[in-house]
DNA sequence: TTGTAGGCGTTATCAG
DNA sequence: CTGATAACGCCTACAA
């Protein structure tokens, strides 16, 4: 057999419904049910129609479909490509949407592509509605597209951003169920890093203090300035462990807690033994053999299964009442955190022991 | 000023070019070249079009204009989205495309999403080709697809695949660099952690022994079964470090660098001290100040620019053959690899020391 | 069960 | 410089 050494894809065109209605013998309306599953056709013509498709190598036209459809059953994702637990959710996110017979497309959020460029994007490309995954900070521009098609946020999102529905976990408990267990190890001498200027990181300074006077530490509330990276966390490791170093620590998130727990150890302290560490999120790094943090999880799957449902509500019902979800967070406890030993707060000389 | 309390998305349906262009008092194929900005029409025109534009709030349909286009200037891109390597690329590719006047849209590859998946659904969507960022192990969905749109992988990819060009680091000489800087430090005892079965995993452990035999060090040649995560990175230290431990080890990539530095430490070694590690893509994680892995840089612009400089070249020549372009790595020296100190193979009993 | 015809919102071609 | 008009490929009444 023969075979083209070049594939000459320009000039052959791709074979079109009319192609594959023609071979088939029957009209392009018939054609395009028989290829949908959609009842009509009688189960000879879908027959002669697949036939067709198959030996033409048809592959339908997704934009002209989405340009004729009503529903055109597609939802846009944007997101960020670096951070594993908006990855976790987008997974989840493709499962879901495959199951209600929903397609996704993708619009990433980096440095050089903002959140505005991607909603732009998939509002232009007939997407039914925007699902926007993670911490969402400049949320204006939410807010602004949502007047235009509906738009679900997973993450946290201030109350009154009009028109934008969240889905998240519950910050506040998430730092409660963080006090709780630090208070339990013993520990009183508990300090937070913020997470920047973000609502989720308001939030999650919020729930630490309800969380801490509900534990009677009202006077040992401590919080420091922190952000969302690592180097944030390094930094604010330097504030919080000058004068009295605190027992214990909750960051915003991980990558907070690694960089504090980083600079912890460079400055001679143990953790856990001289200071525990908490983060949240459960991400990837948290998991590492090596860092092994203490942390609280988001459950990935009912964020974006609940997400979806909810989505799908804005898009039947664009004009029902944004509505706020909050998911329940779980405590993992692993080695960065142990019994408040209550011997000093001096860091020791040597580095680290087991 | 009244504003709708509701914003009543579900009733007014969004303007259309007919609409602008009734508004502005021309033909809608003129508002289409005033809105695009070619020239033909009027000044005075085009300054009416977009008045009668922002009065409308009008937005363009990307799907109507993709499918009325004969030059889409849409790219498709898949990628995962937990690496961070990838999302360095795509941040550049978005650079690129936006200077030549391309959109790109992002079909996620995830444990639940298949490449081939996402293959088909950009394939549908009218880019003119695909870009696919990573190592992308079920190479076959590659080729079969490139039949049909232009291909271009970015990541290393078999000789063999017929229609897919490619632009990746040059594997071989990343795994030069690392020994050489390895034998530079004193080491001879260097293995190799493979990254599985993949093809730049086995030009990696070719690049290896090349390094090695032109080093003198034929008969230290050590290969060990890994992968690329640091699970495997974790069991392949087991291995290694049973019996006759090394001085140094390579490691296909960062994760997997990690996961035997992680294990080797927990084993009693110290590292660098006992153990000199290395990774090769420069990852995030890598530059985590706790980890601070000595590994070899994948160029990310360079990656991203040279990529769509040859996309385009391919979708304006879909006929032009294959090309490959290899990307010069780099070495950087970070803290997990040190001289050898010849002082045994032994782990010592104290786990960490400074 | 099947064919026909009109429309989705743009772009592109051609006369005027 | 401008305005009809025909694609683009598919979906969907509606009619047969």
């Amino acid at each position: 057999m023969f075979m083209a050494t070049h594939s000459s894809r320009s000039r052959i065109p791709h074979p079109t419904l009319k192609d594959v209605a023609a071979l088939a013998g029957v009209s392009s309306g018939l054609a395009s049910m028989a290829l949908r599953g959609v009842n009509g056709p009688s189960e000879n013509t879908r027959r002669m129609v697949l036939a067709a498709a198959e030996e033409l190598q048809y592959r339908g036209n997704a934009t002209a479909s989405l340009l004729a459809r009503e529903h055109p059953r597609l939802l846009g994702v944007t997101c960020f490509l670096d951070r594993d637990l908006d990855a976790d959710i987008v997974d989840h996110l493709y499962v879901e949407a495959e199951r209600l017979g929903y397609e996704l497309v993708i619009g990433a959020t980096t440095p050089s592509h903002s959140l505005q460029a991607s909603l732009e994007m998939l509002a232009a490309n007939s997407c039914e509605a925007i699902i926007a995954v993670g911490p969402q900070n400049p949320e204006e521009c939410l807010s602004k597209i949502s007047s235009r098609i509906p738009v679900l946020a997973i993450g946290a999102i201030p109350e009154n951003r009009q028109g934008v529905s969240s889905v998240h976990i519950d910050d506040r408990l998430a730092m409660k169920l963080a006090v709780d267990h630090l208070v339990k190890l013993g520990h009183t001498d508990i300090c937070h890093v913020t997470g920047g200027s973000g609502y989720s990181s308001s939030e999650r300074k919020t729930g630490y203090e309800i969380a801490m006077r509900g534990a009677g530490l009202d006077k040992e509330i401590r919080i420091i300035e922190g952000g969302q990276t690592e180097e944030a966390g390094v930094e604010a490791a330097q504030v919080f462990l000058l004068g009295s170093a605190p027992t214990a620590v909750i960051a915003y998130n991980d990558a907070c807690a690694i960089g504090a727990m980083t600079e912890a150890r460079k400055l001679g302290y143990s953790v856990p033994d001289d200071l525990s560490v908490v983060g949240c999120d459960d991400s990837r790094a948290s998991r590492i053999a090596y860092i092994d943090l203490t942390t609280v999880s988001q459950d990935r799957e009912d964020l974006a299964c609940q997400a979806l449902r909810r989505t799908l509500t804005l898009i039947k019902d664009p004009n029902s009442t944004r509505t706020e979800y909050k998911s329940a967070p779980q405590l993992i406890h692993r080695s960065t955190t142990g019994p408040q030993h209550n011997r000093g707060k001096q860091p020791n000389s040597c580095a680290s022991r087991e």
